[in-house]
DNA sequence: TATATTAGAGTTAGCGTTGACGCAGCCATT
DNA sequence: AATGGCTGCGTCAACGCTAACTCTAATATA
């Protein structure tokens, strides 16, 4: 060594008070000197810090998650914070053993990306108050909305412009292909949906609404059953950008064409979507930035204490238009106002 | 406690020798009782492994990487390993701040997904003998080539079978857009093009070389450039499916149809190349299993011992015909024997 | 019967840090 | 001159485990 104690190592490496500036140099010198390394775990053994998160998603093949993921990444990183990442691949009981393997490894906090409706590993955690983030997809439990921090889209308002959309375009017979039911997003945008039926003083028919799984396999089987009705609805909405696409190649097989006999419209705008040949009409969110607020909110809470009060940081979407709703072939039929977005009024004005 | 020394406990939870199994029992039933989790962090200090992997990759944004994130995530999860999750975004800087953050951080072993050609980190690591792995994307380095494994596709082999395919369906003017020239990858594809060009007896013209960056930018860059050529090629490779749609859109954009006026291949067959409306021709490989291989090569140094010679796994592409090549339209016009692809011949037979 | 062997425990040390505490030496205040 | 406070270090314990060693009693062997 440099004639020093451990302890003064440590002093100098932590850049703490109590120490000379000259022995300071010198360690720190010698340290790079040598190429030291701290050693993270001994660290983490005494201070009950790993400054690693855990990230738990059902599968970044989503390109959603994918971009959710960079996001929450990127931001993690430039807080000093690392990322293990678990896919569960849609199964509960691997959500349950990345949460026990990610706490026996002493991960400061856990990002949840789609956590499903009443997940009991989620309510667990936050009665114990360890430090945990819902994104996207919520609990609607009682207990976690008091505990634990969501940042999400406004799946509500992301629904009704959707089906707005399509109202205004001219559209009658709109189906829905919605998400899991054991999903807060899927569920959120089909409430969104159907109250713009009823805003628009359309009927909500239930014959118009699919229960999905937000894969793709799901849109198509939906886009067939609404074919295979006496009256098919002439706009559909798939509550995400999979289905739309599973939809959109039932159509196309089926010879019928999009835009020009049906609308279609998806959600999420993930970036394939875009492209020609395909170019859906969706509603957008930013994605990177839902991550990159999780990460930031969820290691404010794990260095500031857990006395903060949850914080539900709602995101607003966006109607992309593109190709398949057909709005470049015949523009608005309809114009009446759209729904109060919250953000029309000032200080009282009506 | 349960009456006993905590040593016997570690002895009854570790499934180890020297003890009673009515001891174990009751130790371990009283652990399932108190719901307790080994505390991992100090077991890592003083065993010297942490059952956790870095997986240092460029972005996960490219579904390439995620799918073989995918293979790797999952595979490591089976053998009991979690993964780091670190994007460099391209950045070389990054890596290096990576690899000591996970030295530091005490992983087991690094998966390197997209390495460069001359990697200084790559070398360092390799010369102390750390266990890391090579997956896609190689270093041609004697010293690493001489103590680190390689998951990869026969590159060689996938070039030479897209431009083996265009020159089959009567292009005599192919056009080659290129990856990085750091990547070797890239280098490999076009060597392979170069090949199949050769073997044909067709002339190998600079001009129809052109050098990308694996993203969707350069591809259409480069689409653009081939179209103002006073003789543009009839068939593009591009040597990834992310510049082929590039290319792609540069092409339609200039009213120009694929494949009826040029024909379009790309390379690595990821998701969103098959949905209709694109129908990509590329050729395909093994992503989730490469990653897979990837996981357990890796683990299988790690817990094996450094004295097993490098392994170099090499995959075998696959040529997967859609729509922008124009088979389905015309077909074959030559037919001329295939490359010996190493798989035609068995036992000494010619 | 005397001795060696073994199973089933406990005891102790150490992994590489940080943090509480102690102890000189120096300066400033009373 | 005596007291107090501060600076700059070292010492010691602790974090929660595993591994090496030790000890005892029971069993096997001569």
């Amino acid at each position: 060594m440099a004639d020093v104690s451990h302890t003064t190592v440590s002093r100098a490496l932590n850049n703490k008070s109590r120490i000379r500036s000259e022995t300071k140099e010198k360690i720190l010198s010698i340290a790079k000197e040598l190429n030291y390394q701290p050693n993270f775990i001994a660290r983490s053994l005494v201070m009950k810090r790993t400054k690693t998160l855990g990230l738990v998603i059902t599968t970044i093949a989503n390109p959603f998650y994918t971009e959710l993921s960079q996001g929450i990444e990127t931001t993690a990183r430039s807080l000093g914070y690392n990322i293990i990442l678990c896919s569960t691949n849609y199964e509960l009981s691997a959500e349950k053993q990345y949460i026990d393997m990610l706490r026996s490894k002493g991960v400061d906090g856990i990002i949840f990306t789609s956590a499903h409706m009443g997940d009991p590993n989620i309510i667990e955690l936050a009665e114990e108050e360890f430090p945990i983030i819902l994104v996207n997809r919520r609990t609607y439990h009682p207990m976690v909305r008091e505990k634990v921090d969501y940042i999400g889209v406004n799946n509500i308002l992301g629904g009704f412009l959707a089906v707005e959309h399509l109202i205004k375009l001219g559209h009658k017979r709109i189906g829905i292909i919605g998400g899991s039911s054991e999903s807060s997003v899927g569920f959120e945008r089909l409430e969104g949906g159907k109250k713009a039926l009823d805003t628009y003083g359309l009927e909500v028919k239930g014959d118009y609404f699919l229960e999905g799984d937000f894969l793709k396999g799901s849109g198509y089987q939906g886009g067939k059953k609404f074919l295979n009705m006496a009256q098919p609805p002439t706009g559909i909405f798939a509550t995400n950008d999979y289905m739309a696409l599973g939809t959109y190649q039932a159509i196309v097989e089926e010879g019928i064409k999009v835009p020009e006999e049906i609308a279609l419209i998806g959600f999420n705008d993930i970036e394939f979507t875009s492209i020609k040949g395909i170019e859906l009409t969706t509603i957008g969110q930013k994605k990177y930035e839902m991550g990159s607020l999780a990460a930031k909110t969820l290691v404010e809470r794990i260095e500031g204490g857990k006395t903060r009060p949850p914080k539900e940081i709602i995101l607003e979407p966006e109607l992309i238009i593109r190709k398949t709703c057909g709005f470049h072939l015949k523009g608005y039929q309809i114009e009446l106002p759209t729904m109060n977005h919250g953000r029309g009024t000032i200080n009282g004005d009506p």
